[in-house]
DNA sequence: ATACGTCCTGCGAGTCACTTGCAATAGTCG
DNA sequence: CGACTATTGCAAGTGACTCGCAGGACGTAT
């Protein structure tokens, strides 16, 4: 069913390397696959395919078949934050996973790493290998949270 | 009294209960609201729209309109394992949280007790209170995590 | 038992987030 | 430079809902 390759790569790091990786697996450099790199190296946050077409001008279809492409080398990942479209990102620079309250909206991004003690809770509790970096941790923030208010 | 919205209702353990909150809120038993909520005290586990309103032979419309309105109540809950339709479930006996295996799509339901120290773990480290009744735990159960097969 | 008000229902159409088919186009490699 | 074929744009299709509307059914009052 999915085909996760779960490699922290640094083969991803910049257009180059992507591009490389894309050749030696008979895909091309478009314009369009440019476009959608450049505007995902630029994002500090998961972008959605409709925010990437938008910003950069390009047919949602194309954005869509870039996006699956590009993970399929395992360049970029998509994750769900919540009820709305998915988002995309690159994995270059280290693995993230999210946390989103689901009463602002925020979501908070943490290195994988991070969440190692919470990766471990659960694997002592029920020997489950917990990823929130494709579904992240909904619920409510610091703020939302209101101790006793 | 309680201090969170995270109430255990006890006020919803049979189709009585479930009739009564309704009333209440100026709602009806229909016929279809009827097949709707049997089905689901019905259910072990959570149903996909799809799921009951062929079971129950019924328009998809109004079983979504059921779903909905239950919810409203408090009486029902939707929960996203993954991609793949939203599945619904009665709130009656105790709130459950998911642990879905993304490899082979088992999901694994616990008593939301059971998690409380994930959650610790998570509000420890990020101040946020995590909740996954609603988007369940993505990752590998420990048949697929295969330590070294 | 019956009339009444209005909550619900079925049916049809619409929306959102993609996904697929196809002919035309454009990267790459030789 | 030219062929080979990965990609693109456009259009249509799919899955999961969501909405509008007019008629029908539930519960309350009579």
């Amino acid at each position: 069913m999915t085909r996760t390759a779960r490699t922290p790569d640094l083969q991803f790091r910049t257009l180059e390397d992507v591009t490389a990786v894309l050749r030696r697996h008979g895909g091309r450099l478009s314009m369009p696959r440019r476009l959608v790199l450049e505007r995902l190296f630029a994002a500090e946050a998961p972008l959605s395919a409709e925010a990437i077409a938008v910003s950069v001008r390009l047919e949602l279809t194309s954005v869509y078949r870039n996006l699956e492409r590009l993970e399929q080398l395992g360049a970029v990942r998509h994750v769900h934050l919540g009820h709305g479209p998915g988002r995309y990102a690159l994995v270059g620079r280290g693995a993230r996973e999210y946390l989103v309250c689901e009463s602002c909206d925020r979501v908070i991004a943490v290195e994988r790493q991070r969440l190692a003690g919470v990766r471990a809770a659960i694997r002592d509790g029920f020997g489950f290998e917990a990823d929130f970096g494709h579904f992240a941790i909904l619920g409510l923030c610091a703020d939302c949270a209101v101790p006793d208010a």
